[in-house]
DNA sequence: CTGAATTAGTTTGCATGTCATCCAATTACA
DNA sequence: TGTAATTGGATGACATGCAAACTAATTCAG
């Protein structure tokens, strides 16, 4: 069942691919903390930032729709991982901030991705990793321009 | 809004921010014949096959999950793209066969498929391309045997 | 040959991502 | 200043992926 048998994927597919491979791996991991991938990335990204960030913010940061971030913000906060307080400079925004709780989990956390990033690279090449890197930064740019031109026409 | 400007991003937040990314740009090109890309990859899959195939064949070669096949396969089969047909060796199996509208569309889908990724990737090594998708490859295969060890333990 | 295990397909429930739309607060401008 | 446009957030609908439970057909063991 090993992929190199089956005729060239195209870079699309593969991408994809990999990604869903990647999240199941990382939700695996996360099952004994009842997380999943989805609610690891905004926990993680809150406990990095000393100030507490607005809804906004975090969905940009992560890529990802504000609506996503609010589906997620709700049961993090639910797990009383975070909490929203209120923007004093704008009554429209939430305050995210992570509670003491939150900033613990999200220390095992982070240990828990570098080395499940570890040990899934090891035996590569790590200047073929950092290549690929740079390649999927620049598609992503790619993308992004790619997305908007398309959608805004 | 450029990535670069962030801080460096895990290869795993990464290959999943450039799967959604791919993901909208070619929904957004398939947005005229009322596809997405999680309908079009069996399309073509089906077309390149001389053979009917069964749907856990086709669920393999895509790698996804028998069930999503089911449904998707609904799909395509009420847009009249595909026919299940009886097995005749084996009454469980179904045979999926094209017909000639999905045989046309999915020669359409093929060439906007190059298209994309060819206007995608101008502009980079094709070389350096290559060393991505190899990397990818290897990553996956390093990620399925992950999971399925950690799964069925 | 008969019952158990396996297999192909389906159904259902859940998580996640996107979009469209809505509401309230803010900002811009005439 | 008063109204229009914009913005942050929330909600609902839909697509998609996975896992678990189920059905029907096949295979295997005895």
């Amino acid at each position: 069942m090993s992929l190199q048998d089956e005729p060239p994927k195209r870079l699309g597919s593969l991408i994809g691919l990999a990604a869903r491979q990647w999240r199941r791996a990382v939700d695996l991991r996360l099952q004994p903390f009842d997380l999943t991938e989805a609610t690891w990335m905004p926990l993680i990204h809150l406990a990095r930032s000393k100030e507490p960030m607005r809804q906004k913010d975090l969905a940009a940061a992560l890529a990802l729709d504000s609506s996503s971030v609010v589906r997620v913000l709700n049961t993090l906060e639910a797990a009383g991982l975070i909490e929203r307080g209120e923007d004093e400079e704008d009554r429209r925004a939430k305050a995210i901030i992570i509670t003491s709780a939150g900033r613990a989990l999200a220390r095992k956390l982070v240990r828990l991705s570098e080395d499940l990033e570890r040990e899934l690279l090891a035996g590569f090449e790590p200047g073929d990793v950092a290549a690929a890197k740079r390649l999927l930064e620049r598609i992503c740019d790619q993308l992004l321009h790619f997305n908007v031109k398309g959608r805004r026409e």
